[in-house]
DNA sequence: ATTGAGACCTGTCGGC
DNA sequence: TGCCGACAGGTCTCAA
């Protein structure tokens, strides 16, 4: 897509789970993407109009791309597919998304700092700007979980329910610990602090490396999934255990994450 | 401030 | 084989 023009935008249902934006294909039809980029799970395409093209795979989005010049195939329509982009290039790009939890959205030049979800994210967590103050300030003064935490993008962007759950487990941290103890009364790094936010750094970039969220149903974690497992912490020999937090599954080790 | 429950959707898996 | 409930990588809103 990068550097090409959208020849023709095709809007296969009203929207997700809002409706698209009005004269969504209008709007994109003739530009260029100029620049693409990402904030936590957001997807950001920079249009030559200067509006944003915004993009959320939600729990099962995904993009498919095929070539006109690709030998052998056809493009085809299948089931979920709910925006195809076609491009100058013959790129042929399809947003595909059974349970229609992502987001395909326009956003007007200038708007995206003040966008509800976009515009209140947290630090990039492999950037400098997340280190562990970064992680105790967003953290002090919380009693909420650390799990439920780390699971809130205005404190550090783009954690899912199994890297908050990996990260704690490398930190040797338990998730039902209050957010705000990891940071002094003043904001300031606590141990933990610094274990969890170089955890984070570990786990994610681990995680990048292998591929797993794209192939996560063959992917193995530290803990999660892994509810009757052996914990893998040398030494440790406990059970990988899961509960619930905030509706969600959280997997630890009640061994080694005992504090 | 924080929790909990429910909503949005379809697919997959395990148990019977 | 087929049916049924539980659960799923994520937000978002409302009530308590």
């Amino acid at each position: 897509m990068l550097g090409a023009r959208f020849d023709r935008v095709v809007v296969r249902r009203e929207g997700l789970r809002r409706p698209f934006p009005l004269d969504f294909a209008a709007r994109l039809s003739g530009r260029t993407l100029r620049a693409l980029d990402r904030r936590g799970k957001y997807l950001l395409g920079d249009l030559s109009s200067g509006e944003t093209l915004l993009a959320h795979l939600g729990m099962s989005g995904s993009f498919r791309v095929e070539h006109a010049a690709d030998p052998g195939t056809t493009p085809a329509i299948i089931p979920h597919d709910h925006v195809v982009f076609q491009m100058s290039s013959g790129a042929r790009i399809t947003f595909n998304d059974p349970r229609r939890f992502g987001v395909i959205d326009l956003i007007a030049p200038g708007q995206l700092t003040s966008h509800a979800a976009v515009g209140v994210l947290g630090p990039e967590p492999l950037s400098p700007a997340f280190d562990a103050d970064a992680l105790a300030h967003g953290c002090a003064g919380r009693r909420i979980p650390l799990k439920v935490a780390l699971l809130d993008q205005r404190i550090v962007a783009g954690l899912g329910n199994i890297y908050a759950s990996d990260a704690l487990h490398l930190a040797r941290l338990s998730p039902r610990r209050a957010a705000g103890h990891i940071a002094t009364p003043l904001g300031r790094p606590r141990a933990a602090a610094i274990r969890l936010a170089a955890a984070i750094k570990t786990v994610l970039r681990r995680a990048i490396a292998r591929s797993s969220t794209v192939r996560y149903r063959e992917a193995r974690f530290r803990v999660y999934d892994r509810d009757g497992d052996r914990c893998v912490t040398p030494g440790c020999g406990g059970t990988i255990q899961r509960f619930w937090q905030a509706g969600r599954s959280t997997f630890h080790c009640p061994v080694c994450q005992r504090s």
